[in-house]
Formats: structure tokens, sequence, C-alpha cells
DNA sequence: CCGCGGGCCTGCGCGC
DNA sequence: TGCGCGCAGGCCCGCG
């Protein structure tokens, strides 16, 4: 499910509960999700300091003071749970994995379709780990521009909804983020990659970056509600423009066109016939 | 190398 | 009420 918003709101709500928190207690009560869970995750984590929480793309790293960094990912059902000072009344069949801090503060990870991964490497290996290794610019950060995406789309016969989900061209957009970028950009989904002009491409920049701020800002109000109370982070109200609005109108001034979906590589896309060419 | 389709999993909502 | 189907916001792998 969550993209890069979503999981950049999770960190956020993980930090006032784990940043300089020790582990007391670390349960993975299965042994797989994507990929196996370590063997060695409570021995690793149990007694543990964490000193920070990083976001890659749509990962999350936890950082440890013995240079173990925990690398977590939601897949696509993959929930966080924090329960301040106190436990869960009760633990359900997709409560994959706990942790308790010696605060007395509970983390549970909720997956129902185990997409998801918990996986360790050392602060030295994280750049050339083989999850993170191959993803792309970082769309907030300084080295997201439209130079790197002219170079990602140079060439590409794939339609740009492809290549803007491949992690290559750039970090954490999924479906929904990609969809909204387009509509507001008014690019056409299926039109080929290497076919965007340059002033398109100028124009995505920051659209992408805005479209994911303003949701990243969307998620952090949501925070607000749950500080204080029990919450489950990362499942905010967000409205989309295009993104599950078939049949609607287009909200673009002046269009009057109907949003569709059509299938690209066995996902929806949502988007405008009328004003994205 | 590229682009596409299938697979991994479970749950939900819909039509019959 | 039950059943089967299509759908779901991610990602990896193998095939042509």
């Amino acid at each position: 499910m969550p993209e890069l918003p979503e999981v950049e709101t999770v960190r956020r709500g993980l930090l006032p509960v784990l940043e300089g928190a020790t582990i007391r207690t670390a349960v993975a009560r299965r042994a797989n999700l994507r990929f196996p869970i370590p063997n060695d995750f409570t021995k690793r984590l149990e007694g543990n300091r964490i000193t920070g929480l990083r976001r890659r793309s749509k990962y999350i790293l936890i950082d440890c003071e013995d240079r173990l960094v925990v690398i977590v990912h939601l897949g696509m059902s993959g929930r966080v749970t924090i329960y301040k000072g106190t436990e869960p009344d009760t633990i359900g069949k997709h409560d994959h994995i706990s942790l308790i801090t010696e605060n007395g503060d509970h983390i549970l990870y909720t997956d129902p379709r185990r997409f998801g991964l918990w996986t360790f490497t050392t602060a030295d290996a994280v750049e050339t780990h083989p999850l993170l290794i191959n993803i792309g610019p970082e769309p907030l950060g300084n080295s997201f521009n439209s130079n790197v995406l002219k170079t990602a789309f140079s060439g590409k016969k794939s339609p740009i909804k492809a290549a803007l989900l491949d992690q290559r061209s750039v970090a954490g957009l999924g479906n929904i983020y990609v969809c909204e970028a387009l509509w507001r950009a008014g690019i056409h989904p299926e039109k080929q990659a290497g076919h965007l002009t340059s002033a398109e491409i100028e124009a995505l920049v920051p659209i992408i970056r805005d479209v994911l701020t303003k949701a990243i800002e969307a998620g952090g109000s949501s925070l607000k509600d749950y500080t204080q109370a029990n919450g489950e982070l990362g499942y905010f109200q967000h409205s989309f423009q295009a993104y599950d609005r078939e049949g609607t109108k287009c909200y673009k001034e002046g269009c009057g066109g109907t949003i569709m979906r059509i299938i690209q590589s066995n996902r929806s896309t949502f988007y405008c016939p009328t004003c994205q060419h």
C-alpha cells in the first residue's frame, strides 16, 4: 500500500517512540515475510539502543548503537501501530512483529499480505545493500532534477507510467502518486518515456516534489491525532485528483473531461483523456 | 540490455 | 447466506 509519503509518515510517527530507546523485547512470530526474518532477530535487537530512523525510498532504516541497521518495508499491506506505555489487548494473526522498549512502549507490525520485509544490514553496507543499491534519487533531495530524469527516460520505449514506477528513475513513487503527477502535468500515461519533451520533464520535477510534499503534510497533520493516543501510523485520509476517480469529472479548470481507468503492466492507471496528452 | 507478464499473499466488495 | 471473481497503494524474476 504505502508509497513514499506514507512511509515518511510512519517514520515520523515512530521517531518520538524509538529514537534513543533501548529495545527490551523483540519478537518475530513467523520465519518469513517477503524474505526470511533473520534468525538472530531477537538476539540482535534486545538490549540494543536505536540511535536514529532514516527513510530511503519506501524503506525505513532503523540505526542501532552497534551499527546494526534494520531495513523495514511495508509492502502493500504493512502497518505499524504504536501502543504508548501499554500493550495491545490482543495479538492478531497478521501481527507478525513486536518491539517493546524499556519505556514500556509497544510497536506492532501488521501485514496481512506479507509483501513487507524486515532484514538486517550494517551501517557500512547500507548504501550497497542489494535492496537499495539500484534505487534512483530521492525526489525531495538535491540530486533529483530534470537532467537525471532526462537521462533515465532517454531512449525508453516503455510508457511514462511504467518509467516513473521504475524505482531506478526516481525513488518512492507508486501507482497513486504516479497517476497524480501525470494528471497534474497533463501527460498521457501511455506516452513513451523517451518521447517526453524537455519542457514536459522540466514540469514534471516540481510537480512530483509538490505532490509528495503535500501528501507528507497531510500525513503529518494526521499524526497530531494520535501522538497522545494509541495509533496506527501511515494510513491517513487523503483525497486524490485522479487516482480512483474513474467515471468522475476531471478537476482541471475548464477541462470538462471524465477520468478513465486503463490497465498498464497489470496495474490500474487513472487519467483524463481530455487534458493529458 | 529492454519490456512485459506472472507470482508472491490475504482480504474485501461485488454480482449472482 | 455463500461462492467465485476481480481488485488492491510493491517488488522480483524469468522469458522472449
